[in-house]
DNA sequence: GTCTATAGATGGATAGAC
DNA sequence: GTCTATCCATCTATAGAC
């Protein structure tokens, strides 16, 4: 290898990194903001200044480019998730109790959610490719249950006098709760309660939010 | 008007009438079955045995199709679910507990869930529309609570002493619990309790939902 | 109301020169 | 890897004869 080819070998390496960080980082920001129909591969590329055929390039569909969005980010989330859980764990003796798990799973979304972070924009995306995903998003959340795991098994060593079952069901109803945190729905009970509930207080519906999950896990 | 006109007329008006039934009927399965997006108004009007412009003869676009088959069946489904509200009123002298106010919002969709149901399909296009549906829906999704006030009225009339805004969260977290019943979601969580959880059960289902809400509202 | 034909527009994907 | 030009499939919606 010649000296020639290191030097021009590193600024394209540069480069190609750079147009797949800029596709990345435009089409999550458009896919968020205005869905995954209604934004056009042309649409990301003129807007991330970079040509056309680039997202075929580097990822090979359309599809597979929100299909890597949506793995990077859920895997982003998963990690605080798990980070949290274990900071539970080791400040319990290894053994947290109910209301502890369910806040290292309800909180990143709800922190990600507020309009000054900086992973506002992930979580929205997330929440869109959720229902508006191709086959490849669906099947990840038809079957991956990896991130989960260890919630329910912290989960059932809290509750070991409730049957195995019940705890799937009420995890699972835990994770509803969750996931209709979208805007649509806060508008719609904000218009039900007359102006009464403002969502901007994310660590007031933490408090809510665990109220509520965790009475119905201890009942 | 003379006889012959009598006599051409009926028919005639009850093949409109059939053309547009046939049409509603085969829509609502075909989206229920595939996504609105993956069924086109050809493949609608091929099924259906009717001419291709139909669609936009009776209903005007794609659009307002999913939307008229939506405004009918949650309309539907309301009437169930105050028809259920009023019983228990009835019931109960005019001041039902709240696990009567929330069985009487959450059986309905549970009920036509079950494979044997006849309005299974109504159900399975009802939570497609809600994610996949176009301007139209979200905008009632977003505005109309018209069908949630009653129950809203009935649960503050049932906690008194709960500030009123902490009764509309819960049960905004309850309306979230109702919406993750998709069959995805029992797959997860399927997988994830290792077979433990069956979901075939819809009163035995009803029964966790109720518990776990209520839990959440008496706490 | 039915039916054919087609307008009109969009958008994903790719070939091939540079 | 970039970029242009273009292919090709798809879909909604509608005009116009019957």
């Amino acid at each position: 290898m010649t000296a020639s080819l290191l030097i021009d070998a590193a600024p394209e390496a540069e480069r190609d990194a750079a147009t797949k960080a800029v596709v990345l980082a435009t089409a999550e920001r458009l896919f968020a903001e205005l869905g995954l129909r209604a934004v056009s591969v042309r649409d990301i590329t003129a807007t991330a200044g970079v040509n056309l055929a680039s997202v075929n390039y580097h990822f090979g569909s359309k599809d597979a480019l929100v299909f890597e969005i949506f793995r990077r980010r859920t895997a982003e989330l998963s990690r605080e998730r798990a980070r949290r859980l274990h900071q539970a764990i080791d400040r319990h003796a290894g053994s947290p109790p109910v209301r502890a798990i369910l806040e290292a799973l309800i909180a990143p979304p709800l922190i990600w959610s507020r309009t000054d972070h900086e992973r506002r924009t992930a979580l929205q995306f997330i929440i869109r490719a959720r229902s508006e995903g191709g086959e490849a998003v669906r099947e990840v959340l038809r079957t991956d249950v990896s991130h989960l795991r260890p919630f329910a098994d912290a989960l059932l060593a809290a509750l070991p006098d409730l049957p195995a079952d019940e705890v799937y069901w009420r995890l699972h109803f835990t994770l509803g709760m969750i996931h209709n945190n979208r805007f649509a729905e806060f508008d719609r009970l904000h218009v039900l309660s007359g102006g009464a509930t403002r969502e901007g207080e994310a660590e007031r519906l933490l408090a809510r939010m665990l109220d509520f999950a965790e009475a119905g896990f201890l009942r």
